[in-house]
DNA sequence: GGCCACTGATTAATCGTTTCACCAAAGAGG
DNA sequence: CCTCTTTGGTGAAACGATTAATCAGTGGCC
């Protein structure tokens, strides 16, 4: 491994020259310079991140803790993480909770230790973790007291909300995987807002929620509106379970436009996250955290509406008692 | 931030001293070794990654490249190897490559640059990279001559071949999505081994062989094999559009299990790799290649076959020709 | 000529930890 | 009593980079 004192040798001159010449902040004439740059590529010269960060203080890497990298979101929220730390030369390390809050606070510690500049973090559902006196942004969502950026769920919620009831829909049924998610509430909220007063709504969470589709179908419900993509694919295969067509007898949407989203048969209306401007924005607050400012505001990055095949006018029927009564 | 100094004076001996009673290594009362744990316990004493790393000239932390994390099948990967590198109390350092080969070499200088000790990596399709001088280990499949450890895709496409023709199927059709994926043409090979000689295949791929699927099924192919779950997806969906029924007119698989392959409606019949063991004996290999250790053999992870809905009998109809032509 | 400002480079300290060589004290053995 | 070994601990030099303080020249200007 070269070292700088080992160019320094090979030039002539002292060590914290060769510092300045490459770092660029000193006081080096522009000849030498030059000719230290040269030598230092000869030699594939590269700085020793562990010497600079002891001297600095300054590692360069920043920690990431996600909750769950099987979930099919995360991964792509790491890789625009990525993608924007690169462009600021900086690493990302990263820690996965795997669901439970015990690893969580762990995997904080363990970042810590190894010396991270700052950390993201996608809390656990549910949960805000707080890591003393470590520059830090949260991801999750405007419930989320701690919040620094995230989708705008709620607004997310509320344009397939508008899109549903722009069909025409007049009894639709809410379907939420877990009630402890502070996302998946706002996307509720959201949807509900969206939906207005004049659609008749009913909730309905995880398995039990999954079992009684068919059921709401019966009773006169024309849409299913899930808090996820997989959620709805699960809704999707119950529906045909039941013998229930999807958009013909009821229409479904999802949520995030995940990669099955298009394959899917038929493809699923549902909203989009600009995760690329939420690592954006989430490394911009970071990386001035860092340098000393104070936290900013919570911030939302609107969600796109994704209109496919799965939604479509409610089937004509003898309009159901439901509906008429709650018009005003 | 306390550092070993400011234990030593609290304690009132040398800074050796706490290193050595910290680590283990050198010379200590056991008398003095705790009261100075005590102490740093109670600073919340935390090495200096960097120090450390300066000293020894290793940082504790492995390279991750990962061609693309947007597949659902890796962030398993870079889960599972985040646990097992978290069990052996070392931190990984992630690089996504983003499928283009230009940035994986890229990818894994920046680690280079950042001090790891080694590098976990699974290749762009097609390119086997090399990091001069560090220890590496490559997750692809046995075509590659550089792999150290991955499923056995051949094995795998054994026992969903060998599955298929013991339902009965005489004429099957393999779908795969990228001629270049080494992984697929070894999938695409277990599967005709597992077939045997009695069956009639026929190959297509991309989205050329997607559309032409229902043309096949008219002409007699009662199984559609894919060589991945997103893949067998999209096949049904187009199975879906042009009225043909899984698993009543076609019989059809996936591979990898992804989370959707349950809730899709068939359940779909695929194959599991045990990313965790894959995972385990990665590090394994690694840690023992940064230890001085030489490159082991490539080794190959059993894959499991998970029979679900989408496979069953051929639908009884008039022998197709093809079929008993070929019978021996 | 004397003083000042400026340029270009050097010196030396420092970050926190590890590690090797050394040393004092104490008991063992002859 | 002298030497030897063992135990428990210290001193000091690294590791490779950064950076404040310093210094030698060199003109400029009155």
């Amino acid at each position: 491994m070269a070292s700088i004192k080992q160019i320094a040798q090979d030039i002539g001159v002292s060590a914290a020259t060769v510092s300045n010449a490459l770092t660029g902040k000193g006081r080096v004439s522009k000849e030498l310079a030059e000719r230290i740059q040269a030598r230092a590529e000869a030699l594939g010269y590269r700085p020793s991140s562990a010497a600079r960060a002891l001297k600095t203080g300054q590692s360069g890497i920043l920690g990431l803790v996600m909750p769950d990298l099987t979930n099919p979101l995360f991964p792509r929220i790491a890789q625009n993480l990525s993608i924007a730390a690169e462009a600021r030369g900086l690493g990302i390390l990263i820690a996965d909770s795997r669901g439970s809050e015990a690893r969580q606070t762990e995997a904080l510690q363990q970042l810590v230790g190894r010396g991270v500049d700052g950390v993201v973090i996608v809390p656990q559902k549910g949960t805000s973790p707080e890591a003393p006196g470590l520059p830090m942004v949260t991801i999750n969502t405007a419930r989320d007291p701690r919040n620094t950026v995230s989708a705008d769920h709620i607004g997310g919620g509320a344009l397939i909300g508008a899109h549903v009831r722009g069909l025409g829909h007049g009894h639709v049924v809410l379907l939420g995987g877990d009630r402890v998610s502070d996302v998946q509430q706002d996307r509720m909220r959201g949807m509900a807002e969206g939906l207005g007063p004049s659609v008749l709504i009913e909730t309905v969470w995880g398995d039990a929620g999954l079992a009684a589709l068919p059921k709401h179908v019966g009773q006169g419900a024309t849409a299913i509106l899930a808090t996820s993509d997989l959620l709805a694919l699960a809704a999707l295969s119950e529906l045909a379970r039941g013998g229930i067509s999807v958009p013909g007898d009821v229409s479904l949407t999802g949520f995030d436009d995940l990669p099955f989203a298009t394959a899917m048969h038929p493809a699923l209306t549902t909203t989009a996250q600009d995760v690329s401007a939420i690592a954006e924005h989430a490394l911009k607050v970071l990386t001035g955290l860092i340098a000393g400012a104070a936290r900013p505001e919570s911030h939302a990055v609107p969600m796109r509406l994704v209109p496919r095949a799965s939604t479509t006018a409610p089937p004509i029927t003898t309009q159901t008692p439901t509906n008429t009564e709650r018009l005003p």
